[in-house]
DNA sequence: CCTGATCTCAACCCCAGGGTTGAGGCTTGG
DNA sequence: CCAAGCCTCAACCCTGGGGTTGAGATCAGG
C-alpha cells in the first residue's frame, strides 16, 4: 500500500518540482500540496496522510509551528522537514515539535524517497549534518563560558541557581551576608542581570547549573 | 551500483538471518559477515564495504568499539548499528563513535534495507526510540510531566524564567498583577518553591526554558 | 612601592515579591 | 443543575532582595 503525502512549500518551483519528483518514485502518492503552513494544517486535516513533507520557512505558520499542530492534532500523519540549511536555528525546534525526518534540499529522489517512507514506517531520517548537531549536543553538554566573573562572583551566582536565599549562600560559603549582596551586585551589573530569577537563567544558559 | 555491506553479529542465528534477507534485497551486497568486533574490523580493511551493519553487543570487541576503529581507520565505509534494546546505555556512545544508522532487531526487511541505503548515502536513520532520546538530550524536551500545573501556570512559569516581572508578566499575558501573583502562588505551592529563583531552575530543570 | 583588583563587611533605604483571604465568572462533567 | 476546577481580580501585610555608599585587608604586578 501506498505511502500517502502531503507537500508545503511557499515555493512554487520547489513545490511542483517535489509534487512531480515524488510521483515518480513507486510506492509514494501526493494527495495535496500547500502553498504555506496554515493550508497544510488544513490540508493535513482533510487527507489525513501517512507522511506530510513540509518545509521551515513558509509565511503565516512556519514549519515549526505546523509540525507541532500536526503532531498534536492528527498524531498519524508523521511529518519530514526540508530546509534549505541545516545549520538552521530552527532545526532542532521542528525535531523536538516532533519531526520524524530531516533534508536538505540538495537531496536526491531516493533520498527524498526513503526519508518518507521510513517516516511512515515510524523511523526517524536525518540531514548527517543534523544529526552529528544533535549527538555532539546531546553528548558533549557544557562549554562554561567566562563572563569576565571573578571566582567568587561565579561561586555565588551557582548558589543562586540552586535557589538558596541571600543567607543561605553566606551560611554556605562561610561569609557575612553583606559579602554575599556585595558580590551578587557586582556580577549583577556585569551581566547586566536585575534580580536572582534572572541571575538564574543567565547560569543556566551558561552552564553553570 | 549495489551497495557492499559486512555484517557483524556473535549469534549464528541472527548473523545467518540477516545475511539471507540482505542478499535479498536489491541494490545490496553481502561481501562477509564477522561473528565478533575483532573479525568484523578485519574483514572491513579487507574488503572496504560501504557499510558495516553491526550488533552492539559482541564479544573481544563490542559494536561501540568496533565503530570507532572502522570510522576512524576506514571512513569511507558508514556503520548501522543493530542492537536488542534501543535503551540501551551504549547507543549513545556508538552515536559518538560514527555509527550512522541504528536499528532494533524488531526492524523489518525493508527498514533495514533503508536504513543501510541511507548510511551508504551519507544519511542517518535512527529508530524512532532513539531519536527521541536524543532529541531530548540535546535540548531538554518538553517532557509533558507538568506535575500538576495548569496551562496558565505553566505560562507565567515560563516568563517567570525568561526573567520577567511580574508586572511584565502581566502586560505579556494581558492580565492583572494580581491574577499574575495567584498563579504564582499556586505554581509555587505545587511545585514547592520558595521563590522566583527557585522556579527559574525548575522551569530550566522541566525544559521548559 | 604604589596601583588595581578582589574579598570582606556595615548601615541605610525602598519596593517588588510573596503570603493570605475572599470573591466573581467560566467551562466541564457527573 | 450543581460541584469542581480554572482564571480572574482586590486589598492587605511584611520580609527579603536589590541599590548605594563607604571602607579595611590582602595580594599580584608594573
Amino acid at each position: 500500500m501506498s505511502v500517502r503525502v502531503v507537500v508545503a512549500d511557499d515555493q512554487r518551483v520547489v513545490r511542483d518540482g517535489l509534487v512531480t519528483l515524488l510521483k515518480l518514485l513507486p510506492g509514494i502518492d501526493v494527495v495535496a500540496a500547500a502553498s504555506d503552513g496554515a493550508e497544510a494544517v488544513q490540508l493535513v486535516a482533510e487527507h489525513r496522510p501517512d507522511v506530510l513533507l513540509v518545509d521551515l520557512r513558509m509565511p503565516n505558520v512556519d514549519g515549526v509551528e505546523a509540525t507541532r499542530q500536526v503532531r498534536t492534532e492528527y498524531p498519524q500523519t508523521e511529518v519530514v522537514v526540508l530546509t534549505t540549511y541545516s545549520d538552521d536555528e530552527s532545526v532542532l525546534s521542528a525535531l523536538r515539535a516532533g519531526a520524524r525526518g530531516f533534508l536538505t534540499k540538495d537531496a536526491d529522489a531516493e533520498a527524498i524517497g526513503r526519508a518518507i517512507q521510513a517516516a511512515a514506517d515510524g523511523q526517524s531520517i536525518l540531514d548527517a549534518d543534523v544529526q552529528r548537531r544533535l549527538i555532539e549536543g546531546a553528548v558533549a553538554a557544557p562549554k562554561a563560558v567566562d563572563s569576565g566573573l571573578t571566582p567568587r562572583e561565579v561561586d555565588v551566582l551557582r548558589l543562586i541557581a540552586e535557589g538558596l536565599s541571600n543567607t543561605e549562600i553566606a551560611r554556605r560559603l562561610v561569609v557575612s551576608e553583606a559579602t554575599v549582596k556585595t558580590h551578587i551586585n557586582h556580577l549583577f551589573a556585569k551581566a547586566n542581570l536585575r534580580d536572582r530569577a534572572q541571575a538564574v537563567a543567565y547560569a543556566y544558559r551558561l552552564g553553570l547549573a
